[in-house]
DNA sequence: CGTATCCTGACC
DNA sequence: GGTCAGGATACG
């Protein structure tokens, strides 16, 4: 489910209830999860304090009292249960932090692709492009690094280099609400374009938060205007929706409205 | 640049 | 049985 409006919840989620809290025991329940966590690493863990956690892009950062990171990425599936230690563990729990006051957090995820580690400091979490809502990425500043770039705009929507916490759905969507193709080379569109793409996109995300905010899991998808929508009327001029693949993931278009 | 790969589950 | 899945990365 993760993009930067479901990631942002994810993080509000834990925010509220880790920060402060001592982890007692952290459980690694799936080998391929916990590949970067091995038994010692786990142990050195217990009677750490959470003392924040934030959002880069669609990477959560869990920093602790000791300045180390606990650092997740949810990648296709992932999602956090919040519960006590007396409940049953739900399905797919692949990662879980037992807490010293009885809480408990368990990153559930059915695929298994979520991704785990240890960060040394803050100063090693992942270098990504300017978050999508940073004020700071302006037209300017997206066509100079769209420069080089002469293939399809969609596709490097999604680099996370380019700008942070995009991905498959909102990418479509942006370029939907700004009327550009996904077809377009990147470096085609000029300052103006590009100022409409990033309104699209940012109106995308802003959709995405409400419905997080209004249903705690998803699954409405009403704020979609075309991803999984393919052969259903444009809601702004009732051509079917197409899909294509590009880099080998599903866009969705409408062929009228959207141009290069 | 596109393609394969990591994983598992849902759906046709 | 095949295809697809809201991600990222290693490769040719």
């Amino acid at each position: 489910m993760p993009e930067q409006p479901e990631v942002e919840r994810a993080v509000r989620e834990l925010r509220s209830h880790l920060v402060g809290r001592v982890l007692d025991r952290v459980e690694v329940r799936h080998p391929a999860v916990g590949r970067a966590l091995d038994a010692p690493a786990c142990a050195s863990l217990t009677g750490r304090t959470v003392t924040g956690v934030e959002r880069r892009g669609k990477h959560q950062l869990l920093r602790l009292d000791d300045d180390r990171v606990l650092h997740v990425h949810f990648r296709m599936a992932g999602d956090w249960d919040v519960g006590s230690s007396d409940d049953p563990l739900p399905a797919h729990a692949r990662l879980v932090l037992h807490l010293a006051d009885g809480g408990r957090v368990a990153l559930v995820d059915p695929r298994a692709l979520s991704a785990v580690s240890i960060l040394p400091s803050i100063a090693a979490a992942p270098e990504l492009g300017p978050d999508a809502d940073d004020p700071a990425l302006t037209p300017a500043l997206l066509r100079l690094s769209l420069a080089r770039r002469r293939g399809p705009i969609k596709p490097v929507l999604l680099d996370q280099s380019v700008l942070a916490g995009v991905g498959n759905i909102y990418a479509s969507e942006g370029l939907w609400h700004a009327g550009i193709s996904p077809r377009a080379p990147a470096n085609s569109l000029g300052v103006r374009r590009l100022a409409g793409l990033l309104a699209g996109v940012r109106e995308a995300l802003r959709l995405g938060a409400e419905t997080q905010a209004r249903y705690a899991e998803s699954g409405a998808a009403a704020h979609l205007s075309v991803y999984g929508r393919e052969g259903d009327p444009c809601r702004r001029c009732d051509t079917a929706i197409r899909r294509i693949v590009q880099a080998g993931r599903s866009t969705y278009y409408c062929p009228r409205c959207q141009r290069r």
